[in-house]
DNA sequence: TTGTAGGCGTTATCAT
DNA sequence: ATGATAACGCCTACAA
């Protein structure tokens, strides 16, 4: 048996039980036009009465604008996805705008799919975060009506699509001159398991502070070779001019934490380690007494609804989106002098 | 400059193009009644060529239904959200419902804002995961509507909304049958500065269990008294008669590993240590060898969606519903048979 | 300042 | 089987 839902409270409810017409009842509440301030008190007073809230998807219909940001994930898997949600949510509800959520769990299959899907939602702007390939087909028809679209990916932004990322120089640049400042001169940037990880992105900011600061940059990543991590710390360490520093994706810390004591080196004096981390980790980091770079993603997520809102208003940015200021430098026990060699 | 956007095709664009009217145009796709072949075909094609996607915002005015489905999360912080969410949206986007997903960020007086913004949304039916306090409050005009409503909680259910959570019973009897089978006569359940953990819902689960098998069951939580893990498993095991085994949360895991070698103890030679974990974890906890109960929570978001649907079609179910088979328990090389007295 | 009426895009009812 | 038409709830010219 199908529930026959009960009608809920319309705004004609509110305008008879108010004892004036619609349309005053809307200008009441949107506050478009001045009403009298009687008939404006009238009005507030049933919809109090009647537990009235606007229909937001007739709201939509009428001013061809759903108040909706849609997010879309290529994979929902890091705890740094979790608080972009949390931020971008944040943002959206002060402007009073929901967040819909989709992700295609690393299945590029799934793609079309749920961008119809958003589509059909009339989303008013498009977040992607990390989608791979090709886009220009599925956002087409967002681009024909005119919704901005946003993608947090590697890859220059495009006709239709603004790209967005974070800049961590500021701090990644710190940490490279404290590390220096230390009398550290080989570095090892470590991501295991990862391809499209921010260590990618983070490249540059590190070989331009490295240089500057007369470090030697290496990077070591397991992608496709399977290794443990304990197994690439110590052929890292085994190599003729072995790194005295590693900065480590923090959800990588403990490990590499792990294999080095397994390994016989102490931290900090025999190696210093640097952990690239989220707020999310804060507490953690500060508990592990670790030195990290710390990335805020929950602003981050904040930052991002601000675009995207402010694009709904005035249009697509110009250029893509750099956003700063959100990574700190936290030093911590986990650094010290480098090792007389 | 407020942007003018391009006006979306319409289903009597679709129309025009098919040389057929709005109403069998719609007939056509939504398969209601029967339109000749070649019309259907006719009309297929014009979608087809324009792009055609149907306004839900539109359908939803007309037929009542947002095909939205609300998550309300009190927090959004452990990686177990991120898979319930993933569940949800996969099951939600087979049955073509949206999700639309907030969080109170910790909050209680960010809830009636946001319960308010999805009643405006008018989502079909509404999930609460770990909500606090009363609410019955928040979700009146939500049973008004007939919404069915679901929370995730500790508390049982009440006019107006169903509580629904996971039942790991079997896994946890298997796995402290499996103690028992060692030898093992005393068993910590360690939960550290958690107040409302699956630690809490367990506590049956394991107390049953563990008189049935013979095994004292203890507990022990940080939650006021800010000790560290390490601190209070030297505690626990400084006891007059200290326990052979711990039942760990996984996100401590690694902590209680590291207090045990700490304290001079081998695992599971000394001790053996079970950790209580979601499939999230599931790749790090085999890299581990750990022995795990294990909780598959994205398949837990698509039987809660599934929940949620089933209700939005036949009305809410009439009890607090569980769901089972979700657990599994996995034996690893963290338990061994407990030490000789 | 207020009310009337039209329309947003879709589905359902009613004639044809 | 098809088409005209009303209705969903809201906002906004336009008229009063």
């Amino acid at each position: 048996m199908a529930t026959e839902r009960p009608r809920p409270v319309t705004l004609l409810d509110v305008a008879n039980e108010a004892g004036v017409s619609v349309s005053t009842a809307s200008r009441a509440l949107t506050g478009a036009r001045r009403v009298r301030g009687d008939l404006e008190r009238r009005v507030r007073d049933a919809v109090e009465n009647l537990g009235y809230r606007p229909n937001e998807a007739a709201r939509g219909l009428r001013m061809a604008r759903t108040m909706t940001l849609g997010i879309f994930f290529h994979r929902l898997n890091s705890p740094v996805s979790l608080d972009l949600i949390d931020g971008l949510g944040a943002a959206a509800h002060e402007a009073r705008y929901s967040l819909a959520v989709t992700s295609a769990r690393g299945d590029k299959a799934q793609y079309a799919s749920l961008f119809q899907h958003f589509y059909g939602q009339r989303v008013d702007a498009l977040m992607m975060i990390w989608p791979r390939g090709d886009l220009s087909g599925h956002l087409a028809p967002f681009a024909r009506a005119g919704v901005p679209a946003f993608a947090m990916r590697w890859l220059p932004g495009e006709p239709g699509l603004t790209v967005i990322s974070a800049d961590n120089s500021v701090a990644s640049t710190e940490a490279v001159n404290a590390l220096a400042a230390l009398g550290h001169k080989r570095l090892t940037i470590f991501s295991h398991g990862v391809l499209w990880t921010p260590a990618t992105l983070r490249r540059p900011y590190f070989d331009r502070a490295g240089e500057a600061a007369g470090i030697e940059i290496r990077r070591r990543t397991s992608r496709d070779s399977g290794f443990t991590v304990r197994e690439l710390v110590a052929d890292e360490l085994a190599s003729p001019e072995p790194p005295t520093a590693f900065v480590v994706q923090y959800s990588e810390f403990s490990d590499v934490m792990a294999a080095l004591a397994a390994l016989g080196k102490r931290v900090p004096d025999d190696v210093s380690v640097v952990g690239f981390t989220d707020s999310k980790f804060a507490s953690t980091a500060q508990r592990d007494q670790a030195a990290v770079i710390d990335v805020d993603s929950f602003e981050l997520g904040r930052r991002m609804a601000g675009v995207m809102l402010e694009a709904i208003e005035n249009g697509p940015p110009s250029e893509d989106v750099r956003i700063h200021g959100l990574s700190r430098w936290i030093p911590g026990g986990t650094i010290g002098p480098a090792p007389k060699a």
